[in-house]
DNA sequence: TTAAAGCATACTAAATTAGTAGGATATAAA
DNA sequence: TTTATATCCTACTAATTTAGTATGCTTTAA
């Protein structure tokens, strides 16, 4: 079971922005401190920026803030939009986690545990 | 964060097994009964006997049993053994998890809970 | 002796991931 | 109002991983 650079990329911007929270910071800046290449950063922070977790100012002077307080925004959204589902399901969708299918059962468990555990950890908390 | 279907090939093997403990089954039969390539599921089977969690039995009327019994064996192990590890690391082993990479608590965290819940279910837990 | 099983290895096709490239658009400051 | 600096948008590509095939060898119970 893996999570993709893409989720970890993610994350880690997202708590550098929550370290200097409420001052814009670049995508210059960020993909320096944090060594991950720039435009592809772009990108990924152009989904967070969709979905809410950062604001954009354009223009000269320009960047990204987050959009809510660093308390109010959880690992597990991030994550979740980086990577998708969280919830690992059986294949060709054949199975849809019936309770006929035994191991279905473990998914299930453990996709309610790693849910639990993300959205339960805040970028507030990542940075004291 | 996705699972593979070779973890999921395998879990599913291995709870079919379990039904039948400790009788043989081989390789035709389970690829028939959990619609998984023969070949393919021949394979996945063959890593988890290298790692003792099932025996073979070669020649005529052979196939395949658990090495244990069905309540000493967790789906953590299956897992782990299909997917690689387990924990998340971060990109390109720059990062070996310090404490001064904040982000890096997440990872360790959800490490921590993904063991413990699927260590915590064991085979003979899935086949009632 | 032989048929039925597992064992081993190499190959391939498809999908996903991790990026690049190049420009369009917006805007604050000079 | 011009210009430098930033985000925004879309398409392409290279590398890796995943999933599956193919072929033949070895073992062994009947």
């Amino acid at each position: 079971m893996k999570f993709s650079t893409k989720a970890e990329y993610g994350l880690r911007a997202m708590v550098n922005l929550a370290s200097c929270f409420p001052e814009l910071k670049n995508i210059k800046s960020i993909s320096q401190e944090e060594k991950i290449s720039a435009k592809y950063l772009e990108r990924l922070i152009g989904e967070l920026r969709e979905r809410k977790i950062v604001k954009s100012l354009k223009g000269k002077n320009g960047g990204y803030v987050l959009a809510r307080k660093p308390e109010q925004i959880t690992a597990g959204e991030i994550i979740e939009i980086m990577d998708g589902s969280m919830v690992p399901k059986c294949y060709g969708n054949q199975c849809t986690h019936m309770k006929t299918c035994a191991s279905s059962f473990v998914w299930i468990k453990l996709g309610e545990q790693i849910r639990k555990t993300l959205y339960g950890i805040k970028l507030g908390d990542l940075i004291k």
